[in-house]
DNA sequence: GTTTTAAGATACCGATCGGTATCTTTGCTC
DNA sequence: GAGCAAAGATACCGATCGGTATCTTAAAAC
């Protein structure tokens, strides 16, 4: 019956879901032993704080979006199309969320201020790592003669990102996909522009 | 001395800046009275709750910035130039904010959940007031002939928000106005596809 | 099958939460 | 300047907050 792994996990999971709706800091500890059925001293066996718990569980959280998303990024085989498999991903993230509550980048990186320096931290670093992730994706491309070479990568990636995250602020707001599936319409209208056509080649 | 309306607009300019800063639940009435210099007795006396202190708050918060925003449209005479002007009022967003701790709308879309139905019910209100600002500045336009007449206006408001709010999100983050520039650029560029030349007429 | 160790439960801590009943004080009315 | 109504201060409420010391219990070691 006993399993320290399984209950960590199980502390991880519950928060997670907890934290990326209601937010970390209007989360008690109570919600969470309400939604795992574990006490406080089993909390507290595995996190020495709530600090500790809401900063491990934001990690928990963005591994789960970035594990779907990389899944997804690899059945493309060319640039053009593994951003279109990242602007899909996106699609449906309200109605059928990979994570409920949104995405846990941006309610991070809206909840967390000067007060609270290391979640912070942590979320700048995830914003840097999908921008990363964008970037290296597009110079693949660039490589491989797939995308235009004299496009301006970090200009691309904050377009993606941003309208992405903005769009899913407005689609969660109003309980539908549909502003997010406009922007990404956009996204990839923006995208034909940067891809090398070998049509006319 | 004493001056009721001033006392309520104090506490409401005050309680602007914790809620918009550190958020609406994770700010508590004795910040609020260390932050105006009032007693829990003085506020109560102004708001029934502290529930109803954050929704008049919100009115107060997006007051401000529709209000500055309205200013800035005025100021152009045409559709193209008015969504300019709203573009470049969002460029120094992070440098020098209209109100202290980032846009109002994407705060409170992202705090409130189905916990805080009125909050909730406000948020999706102001968020309908922009994007109908948006689609009426273009409907005149297409009207007086400025803006192309084919466009999908919904499409173009979305863009336009959406865009802004996801980088009124990754400036935040990082503390600096590069990313809601990019951002304004891309807008920028995709307006003036949609603008009705006049030199080549 | 006894011992040992760690997982988890229980019971508590002081501080703070939102809220309220009551009191004092201010400024207006006459 | 006496009376009065409203503004704001004070003192308190029960509930809940994050955190901890201690106890029980389950499972692995031997």
């Amino acid at each position: 019956m006993r399993n320290p792994e399984a209950t960590k996990e199980r502390i991880l999971r519950q928060s997670g879901q907890l934290f990326n709706t209601q937010g970390y800091k209007a989360t008690s500890l109570s919600d969470i032993t309400k939604a795992t059925g574990y006490t406080k001293g089993a909390i507290y066996r595995h996190f020495n704080s709530k600090d500790e718990l809401e900063i491990e569980t934001l990690s928990h959280l963005s591994g789960l979006m970035f594990d779907q998303l990389r899944e997804k990024i690899k059945e493309a085989s060319d640039a053009p199309g593994k951003i279109n498999s990242i602007l899909t991903f996106f699609e449906t993230y309200i109605s059928k969320p990979p994570v409920k509550g949104g995405c846990p980048l941006l309610n991070v990186a809206i909840e967390v201020d000067d007060a609270h320096p290391a979640l912070r931290k942590r979320a700048v670093a995830l914003l840097d790592v999908l921008r990363d992730s964008i970037k290296t994706i597009l110079t693949n491309g660039i490589r491989y003669g797939q995308i235009e070479k004299d496009i301006d990568l970090e200009f691309h990636a904050t377009m993606i990102i941003g309208g992405l995250e903005g769009a899913i602020m407005m689609s969660k707001l109003r309980g539908s996909d549909e502003d997010i599936i406009r922007m990404t319409s956009h996204l990839k209208m923006q995208l034909e522009k940067i891809t090398v056509n070998n049509h006319g080649q």
